[in-house]
DNA sequence: CTATTTTCTTAATCTACATTAAGTACCTTT
DNA sequence: AAAGGTACTTAATGTAGATTAAGAAAATAG
C-alpha cells in the first residue's frame, strides 16, 4: 500500500519491535551480535577485532523520543549520528515559517549538519528525531582520533562524502528536470522503507511541494 | 555591469590573454613559475617539490576550443579535469532536449563526472568546453597511482569532495526555497567571474529556468 | 476518555514560470 | 562580405504548483 495505515500508530511500532535488529556472526563456536554500525564501517573496509572495540569505545548509544531536536539550526555541529533505530530528518527554516527538508535517516543511516561539522560553524540546519530512535553518537573530537588511531576511517568517511555527493547531485538534477510527480515516484522506489513510516508533510517538504498539493498529486495517482 | 559587453568577443578575450597565469615563486634567489594546480593543491597539503614533481608528471595539459565536448553522456568518465583558463561546463540532456546545467568551472576549479569517475559505470552528464580552455588532466588511473605514492592526495580530494558536498546541499536547498530571481542574485555574488563569461542561456540553465524567462527576469531586475 | 493539536483532504483562486511564436542582434563559417 | 546559425528580447497564452480557507480524520496530551 501506497501509505502507513492508521494503526499501530508510528510510536507504538518502534516501542514494541526489537531495538537492535543485528546481525548474528557465528565466530569459533562463539555466537556474538555485531553492531549495526561496524557492520556498516564493513560494507567499506575490513576492521580488526581491536580496531572494532575501540571505535565501538569511542561512540556512545542514546535513545530519543520523537520531535526531539538533536541539532539546533545556530548551533555547531560537534556529533555524527549513525540511526540503530527510528528515523531521523535534517530540515532548515525560511524566513522563521517554511521548513524544507534536507534528508531523512533511518536504520542503517548516518546524518549530520556536514558544513557545520566540517567547518565548525554555526549551520543552518536543524537536525530532529521522527520516530522514537535509538542511535549511535560519534563526536567530531573523537572521529578525529579514530583518524590517527585507524586511518582506514579516512577512507571509509571519504567514500560515504563521495556518495553523498553523488546522491546530492543525481536530487540536484532531478529536481531541475522532473515535475513532482516523477520526483515523487522516483523517491517511493527508491525509499519504499520512508514512505511507511514518514508523514505525507515530511515527504512533500522533501519533494518540494506544498502539503496540499501534495496531497493533491496523490489522491490523483490512486485513482490510476 | 550585469553581463558580458559585445568586445572583445569570448574566443579573443581567452586567445589575447596570457594563457598561464601562475604564481611567482623565489625560491633561494631561482625564479620558477608554480603551476595553478601545485597553487590549488597547497590550499589544503603541503607537497615538497619531488612530490610535485611526481605530481605533475602524472598529468597532461591540453588545450581545447570552445564547444569541445570533452565527455558524452553513456560514457564512462575516466579523467579528472582541473582548469588553468578558460570556461568549462557540465550538464545532462533530458529526453533528448532539455539541457540542465550541473556546474561550471573556470580557471581553479576542478570538473568531472562525479558519478561515473567513482562507479566506473557510464555517467548521465556531458562536459564541454564554453570559452577556449588550457586544461589539465588527471587520468582516474594516475590518481590512484598517486594515491599510493602521496597518500596526502587521499586528504586533499577528500576535502575537496566535502566542500563540494556542502555546496551542492546549499544549492539543493536554495532550489526548493528561493525564487528564480533570489537564485541568481545569490549567484551574482557568488561567481561574478561566470556572468562576464558565460552565455545568458547557461546562466538560466544553471538557475532552473527558461532563457526566456531569465531574460524578462534580468530586464526587471535592470528597471529598479 | 476527552480535549487539543496536528495532519490530511478538498476546492477555489492566484502566480511564478513554461510554452509558443516572432522579430532582432549577434557570432561563426565560408 | 554574405549566409546561416545561435543568442537574446518581447509578448500572448498556458499550467504546475502556491495560497487560502475550512472541514474531517488522526495523533497526542491531559
Amino acid at each position: 500500500m501506497l501509505f502507513k495505515t492508521k494503526t499501530p500508530t508510528r510510536s507504538e511500532k518502534d516501542l514494541a519491535g526489537k531495538q537492535n535488529n543485528n546481525r548474528i556472526l557465528v565466530i569459533c563456536g562463539q555466537i556474538k551480535t555485531m553492531p549495526q554500525i561496524i557492520d556498516n564501517l564493513s560494507k567499506h573496509i575490513a576492521l580488526t577485532p581491536q580496531e572494532q572495540e575501540l571505535f565501538l569505545s569511542k561512540t556512545e548509544i542514546r535513545h530519543y523520543k520523537a520531535k526531539t531536536i538533536l541539532l539546533h539550526a545556530g548551533e555547531v555541529c560537534k556529533t555524527s549520528y549513525f540511526v540503530n533505530s527510528g528515523v531521523l530528518r535534517s530540515f532548515n527554516i525560511n524566513d522563521n515559517i517554511v521548513e524544507h527538508v534536507l534528508s531523512f535517516a533511518c536504520s542503517g543511516w548516518w546524518i549530520g549538519d556536514m558544513y557545520s561539522l566540517l567547518s565548525q560553524k554555526p549551520g543552518n540546519l536543524f537536525i530532529q528525531v521522527l520516530e522514537d530512535a535509538e542511535i549511535v553518537l560519534l563526536s567530531k573530537e573523537n572521529q578525529e582520533i579514530l583518524y590517527q588511531e585507524i586511518p582506514k576511517l579516512e577512507r571509509f568517511f571519504r567514500i560515504l562524502t563521495e556518495n553523498s555527493l553523488v546522491a546530492h547531485q543525481e536530487r540536484l538534477m532531478d529536481n531541475l528536470s522532473l515535475s513532482a510527480e516523477e520526483r515523487f515516484e522516483k523517491f517511493c522506489k527508491k525509499n519504499p522503507d520512508l514512505i511507511q513510516k514518514v508523514s505525507q508533510k515530511q515527504i512533500a517538504s522533501y519533494l518540494g511541494v506544498t502539503p496540499e498539493f501534495f496531497s493533491k498529486m496523490k489522491s490523483k495517482l490512486l485513482r490510476k
